[in-house]
DNA sequence: TCTGGGATAAACAGTG
DNA sequence: ACACTGTTTATCCCAG
C-alpha cells in the first residue's frame, strides 16, 4: 500500500512549486497560542478607550501622565477614525455603507471560512452528531474572537508603551515638530505594525511549535492570503524598496499621507466592534489597559520593565532581531533604527492593512458564524471545549514538512468541505466510493467554491479520479496536460494530494488508461492526455436524478444527523464566494479555476447539482449527444472514437459550450494518437 | 445476490 | 540500472 510512498514523497516534491498554497503555515496554532496568551477583554476596553479619547479632547494641560494617556487615546482614536474612514471610502464606491457587513468586505471570504473546516480527520470524526458540531463551531468562534480580542489589546498596550518611548526619545528627536497628534498616530501605526508582526510571528512560531499530529490543518487559513500573506510581511517590513510590493510602493509614495492610505487598503470594515464576545474564553486579564501605564499582560513575558519589542534580548520590531543588552539599550535602539520616518511608516501601514484585514474577517466571520449558528439554533455560547484546546491549528502543508495527522491509516475522515453537500464519504476506509461528480456537485463548482479548502485540508477531495483528471486538463488552455502536470495540479489543488502520495499517482496513472474518456495525444514535446468528453459522458448512465439521492448520501453516508445535513447544505449555498472574486485567488490558483465558471455553466457533462432542486441539466446520456453526436460508436471502439467526421469538425455540434471547443480542439490530437 | 463503478495494488512493458 | 510512463489485471468495496 505504502510502498511506494517513498519514493513517491520524493518526486512529487516538485510539486512544490505548486505551493505557494501554504502561504499561511504555521498559524494556525498560533491563534490558540496567542489565544491563550491571556488577554484582557478587549471588546470593553476598546469601547472605553475611544470613550475616554473623546473625552481627553477638551483638554488644554495636563500633567505628563495625563498627556501620556491623552496621547494614546488619541491616537487611538485616530487610528480608529482612519481605519473608518478607510471602510468608508472603501465600500462606498460600491455605495455600501461604511456599516461594512460581510457582504462589502473584500475578504476572501472562502480563505476566511477555513478555520471552521480545517480540522484534521481525526479532529471531524469527532464531529459527527450535531452537538459536537456546534461545540467546534463554538470553539472557532472563540478562537476568532480571541485573536481579536488579542489584537485590540496588543495594540492598545503596546501604543501606550510605544508612546512612552517615543515619548522619552522625542525629547531628543527633531521629529518632534509633527506635534504631538501626529506623533501618536504615527506611533500608533508603528505599533499596529509591531503587533501584528509580532502576532503572526508568533503564530507562525506556535504553527512550528505545535504542529501536533492530530493539529494539523489550520485556522488562520483565514488570514487575508489575499491581501497580505503572513509569509510576505517579512519581506514588506524588511524589503523597503523592493520592487514588486504592490502595497508597499503605494504605501511609500503615499508617504504620510493617511487618508490616501485608505486607497491601499484592500478592504476594511467598520471598527470591529469585536463581535459580542460569546466568549467562550473570557480573557483572563480583565483590566483597562489601555489608561494603565505599563503592564505586560498579553502574551509578552517580559517582565514589567519591558517593552513589548524588546524580548529575550533582542529588538522585536519585525525584521530586525537586533541584540539589546537593556531595555535602555533596546530604547535607544528603537529610537534610532526605528524612528519615525517613511521606512517605519510604510512598514506600519502595511502592518496596519494587515491588522485591518484580520478584523474585518474576524468580525465578518463572527457575524456570519453566529448567524449560522442562530439559524441553526445552536446557542452561540456553551464553550464545550474539546478535548483539544484548539481543534483548529495551522496548515503546514505547502511545504509538505510536518503532516502528522491524516496519515495512511486514517486518510479520509468525514472532516468535509463547507461547500460540499455531496458525497458520500463514508468514514470507514479510503473514500470508497467517492462521489463521482455525477451524483454531486458540479466537480468545478464544488472546487471552486472549496477551492481552499481542498487546497489547505489535508481531506481527501470527494471526487473520483477519473473526474479530477478531467478537470485539471479542462482547467488548461489548451485542455491538455502532461501526467507530470495532472500530478502537479493534484497536488497543486488538493493537500491531500500533497501528503497522501502513496497511492494516488499509480491511481491517476490507472485511471488514464483505463477511462476511455482520457485520450492521450502525442505531443511535440511528449505525450500530453486530454479528455474526450463524450466519452466522459458516457462512462456512467445519470441514474440518479440529483437530489433525492444525494441528500441521501449526504447524511447516510456522513451519519450526519438532519441538522448537519441542512448545515452542510447551508454552508453549500453561502460558503466561499471567493470564486466569483478571481482577484482572491491566488495567482495559480486563479488562473486555474477561471475555466470553471465557465465549465460549470456550459459543461454539459456536468453533473446535477448537488442541491438536486434545481432540473437535472441533463436527463440522460442522449442528450448530451448532440453535443458529441460524433461518436455513438461504441464506447469500445477505440479507432471509433476518431470523429469519422470529425477531423475537420469533429464535433459539429461543438457550438455552444465552451467544452464544445475543447472537445474540438482535442480531437485532434486524438488523430494524433 | 448480482452487477457495475470506483479504488487500490501490483505486475509488466516501453522509453529516455 | 533506474525512473517515469502507460497498460493491464486482480481484488475489494459500495450502491443500485
Amino acid at each position: 500500500m505504502m510502498v511506494e510512498s517513498a519514493s513517491e514523497t520524493i518526486r512529487s516534491a516538485p510539486a512544490g512549486q505548486n505551493g505557494g498554497v501554504g502561504s499561511l503555515s504555521g498559524q494556525a496554532d498560533g491563534g490558540s497560542g496567542s489565544g491563550t496568551a491571556g488577554t484582557a477583554p478587549a471588546a470593553g476596553r476598546d469601547g472605553s478607550s475611544r470613550d475616554t479619547a473623546s473625552g481627553a479632547d477638551s483638554n488644554g494641560e495636563m500633567s505628563s501622565t495625563e498627556l501620556l494617556q491623552f496621547q494614546q487615546q488619541q491616537a487611538l482614536q485616530v487610528a480608529r477614525q482612519f481605519l473608518l474612514q478607510q471602510a468608508s471610502s472603501l465600500n462606498s464606491p460600491g455605495n455600501n455603507d461604511s456599516k461594512q457587513s460581510a457582504s462589502a468586505v473584500q475578504v476572501p471570504v472562502s480563505v476566511a471560512m477555513m478555520p471552521q473546516q480545517i480540522l484534521t480527520p481525526q479532529q471531524m470524526q469527532q464531529i459527527l452528531s450535531p452537538p459536537q458540531l456546534q461545540a467546534l463551531l463554538q470553539q472557532q468562534q472563540a478562537l476568532m474572537l480571541q485573536q481579536l480580542q488579542e489584537y485590540y489589546k496588543k495594540q492598545q498596550e503596546q501604543l501606550h508603551l510605544q508612546i512612552l518611548t517615543q515619548q522619552q526619545a522625542g525629547k531628543q528627536q527633531p521629529k518632534e515638530a509633527l506635534g504631538n497628534k501626529q506623533l501618536a498616530f504615527q506611533q500608533q501605526l508603528l505599533q499596529m505594525q509591531q503587533l501584528q508582526q509580532q502576532h503572526l510571528l508568533n503564530l507562525q512560531r506556535q504553527g512550528l511549535v505545535n504542529l501536533q499530529p492530530s493539529q494539523a490543518s489550520g485556522p488562520l487559513q483565514a488570514l487575508p492570503q489575499a491581501a497580505v500573506c503572513p509569509t510576505d510581511l517579512p519581506q514588506l517590513w524588511k524589503g523597503e524598496g523592493a520592487p514588486g510590493q504592490p502595497a508597499e510602493d503605494s504605501v511609500r509614495q503615499e508617504g504620510l499621507d493617511l487618508a490616501s492610505t485608505a486607497a491601499t487598503a484592500t478592504s476594511f470594515a467598520s471598527p470591529p466592534k469585536v463581535s459580542p464576545p460569546l466568549s467562550h474564553h473570557p480573557l483572563p486579564n480583565g483590566q483597562p489597559t489601555v489608561l494603565t501605564s505599563r503592564r505586560d499582560s498579553s502574551s509578552h513575558e517580559e517582565t514589567p520593565s519591558s517593552h513589548p519589542l524588546y524580548g529575550h534580548g533582542e529588538c522585536k520590531w519585525p525584521g530586525c532581531e537586533t541584540l539589546c543588552e537593556d531595555l535602555g539599550q533596546f530604547i535607544k535602539h528603537l529610537n534610532t533604527e526605528h524612528a519615525l520616518d517613511d521606512r517605519s511608516t510604510a512598514q506600519c501601514r502595511v502592518q496596519m492593512q494587515v491588522v485591518q484585514q484580520l478584523e474585518i474577517q474576524l468580525a465578518k466571520e463572527s457575524e456570519r458564524l453566529q448567524a449560522m449558528m442562530a439559524h441553526l439554533h445552536m446557542r452561540p455560547s456553551e464553550p464545550k471545549p474539546f478535548s483539544q484546546p484548539v481543534t483548529v491549528s495551522a496548515d503546514p502543508f505547502p511545504d509538505g514538512l510536518v503532516h502528522p495527522p491524516t496519515s495512511a491509516a486514517a486518510p479520509v475522515t468525514p472532516l468535509r468541505p463547507p461547500g460540499l453537500g455531496s458525497a458520500s464519504l463514508h468514514s470507514g476506509g479510503p473514500a470508497r466510493r467517492r462521489s463521482s461528480d455525477k451524483f454531486c456537485s458540479p466537480i468545478s463548482s464544488e472546487l471552486a467554491q472549496n477551492h481552499e479548502f481542498y487546497k489547505n485540508a489535508d481531506v481527501r477531495p470527494p471526487f473520483t479520479y477519473a473526474s479530477l483528471i478531467r478537470q485539471a486538463i479542462l482547467e488548461t488552455p489548451d485542455r491538455q496536460l502532461t501526467l507530470n502536470e495532472i500530478y502537479n495540479w493534484f497536488t497543486r489543488m488538493f493537500a491531500y494530494f500533497r501528503r497522501n502520495t502513496a497511492t494516488w499517482k499509480n491511481a491517476v496513472r490507472h485511471n488514464l488508461s483505463l477511462h476511455k474518456c482520457f485520450v492521450r495525444v502525442e505531443n511535440v514535446k511528449g505525450a500530453v492526455w486530454t479528455v474526450d468528453e463524450r466519452e466522459y459522458q458516457k462512462r456512467r448512465p445519470p441514474k440518479m436524478t440529483g437530489s433525492p439521492t444525494l441528500v441521501k448520501n449526504m447524511i447516510s453516508g456522513l451519519s450526519y444527523g438532519a441538522l448537519n445535513a441542512s448545515y452542510q447544505a447551508a454552508l453549500a449555498e453561502s460558503s466561499f464566494p471567493l470564486l466569483s472574486s478571481p482577484g482572491m485567488l491566488n495567482p495559480g490558483s486563479a488562473s486555474s479555476l477561471l475555466p470553471l465558471s465557465q465549465d460549470d455553466m456550459g459543461a454539459p457533462g456536468e453533473p446535477l447539482p448537488s442541491n438536486g432542486s434545481s432540473s437535472p441539466p441533463r436527463l440522460s446520456p442522449p442528450q448530451y449527444s448532440h453535443q458529441v453526436q460524433v461518436k455513438e460508436e461504441p464506447a469500445e471502439a477505440e479507432e471509433d472514437r476518431r470523429p469519422g467526421p470529425p477531423l475537420g469538425a469533429p464535433n459539429p455540434s461543438t457550438v455552444g459550450p465552451p467544452e464544445d471547443r475543447d472537445l474540438e480542439e482535442d480531437l485532434p490530437g486524438e488523430d494524433m494518437s
